[in-house]
DNA sequence: CTTCTATATAGATAGAAATCTAATTAGATA
DNA sequence: TATCTAATTAGATTTCTATCTATATAGAAG
């Protein structure tokens, strides 16, 4: 859940959304080789695949043992198979919203009262109604002067009742109301 | 076992492989949306929410239904699901070795006696035997002590008759024992 | 100690990709 | 029909990253 996770998981996804990163796994999948082998089969040079061993080490992709001189990588077979369990998992998903803006509350009176783009009802408890208005009067433009007939259509996107919905938000001042025409303050 | 497979492997993982795209299947798990109102979540323009609903579009993770002029994209769960289990299937990490040279022996006897993960047989010619008895070697990190508890669970993930194929490690020197424990020289 | 070899690190470059603005399409409204 | 709005497409810009060359480190060999 917390933004560690979210930014683990994109850190993960980037390791292994890379051709050579990805060819790499695949032959180490048979055996261990040293960075010149890898190299070598690769056709590129030593310091490139040194770089992507090393990213592939940061999340304990592979493993590495020292043999003389030679750095013997080799596949961390667990790890792997963890990673790609783990990777889309529902509880992932989840944690997935997390700085987008609004707080767990607010988010969670949308997604009760929403289904799809409509209201199933207008809450009766005044706290999470309020969080229904407020997203309803970011669907007007700041600044912008609506007619009577205008703040209904809109409102009447997402619920049939525009008349209370539209009193509710002059109640709380999201929309302010002046001669006939109304506006977001 | 196709290129096709490690190609669309690699297209999936670039397509998580973006925080953007990341949070966009976060907000969408929530309830769908039409590309304004992710534009004004995401703090970005609408033009570069589409262009990356089209990158989950083309793989099927987000779905879009019109409303009149509105595109309301939803996340199509199950696409998600059945992505992140594949994505780092066993059977694909064998795939991953494909147009990597190397010993074409070796390759030739894993591909052979290999189905997934799991050996289809311990092969009764001594050279091929010796070829996979080496790969299994692999699982063991030089170094680490073993159990034979924990010698046999590694070895049963590849075939059932680990005590067979334990002892032939032994015996080619590949496994190392002393008082109960077990050792990769 | 010097030299050679295998890796790793630093810095430069080039190619890919994310984002933006501007122009285009398609549906809704007057 | 003309106009307005939401979305997409095209093109330009900028940011990121894979790769290279050159340099530094560390162990092996003479």
């Amino acid at each position: 859940m917390p933004p560690e996770d979210f930014e683990a998981l994109l850190q993960s996804f980037k390791a292994l959304a890379d051709e050579t990163r990805l060819k790499l796994l695949g032959i180490l999948a048979m055996r261990e080789y040293s960075v010149e082998e890898l190299a070598a089969l690769l056709h590129l040079k030593a310091p490139t695949v040194s770089h992507h061993l090393a990213r592939l080490k940061e999340l304990n992709l592979v493993g590495m043992r020292t043999e003389g001189t030679l750095h013997i990588y080799r596949l961390n077979v667990e790890a792997l198979r963890d990673t790609s369990k783990g990777l889309l998992s529902s509880e992932k998903m989840a944690s997935l919203v997390h700085d987008v803006e609004g707080d767990a509350f607010e988010r969670k009176v949308l997604k009760d009262f929403f289904e799809g783009t409509r209201l199933k009802e207008i809450p009766a408890s005044r706290k999470k109604r309020s969080v229904i208005l407020q997203w309803l009067a970011q669907q007007f433009e700041p600044g912008v002067r609506y007619s009577e007939a205008q703040v209904n259509e809109i409102l009447q996107r997402y619920h049939p009742d525009s008349a209370t919905l539209r009193r509710e938000m002059i109640g709380e001042h999201l929309l302010q109301r002046e001669q006939g025409s109304y506006w977001r303050p």
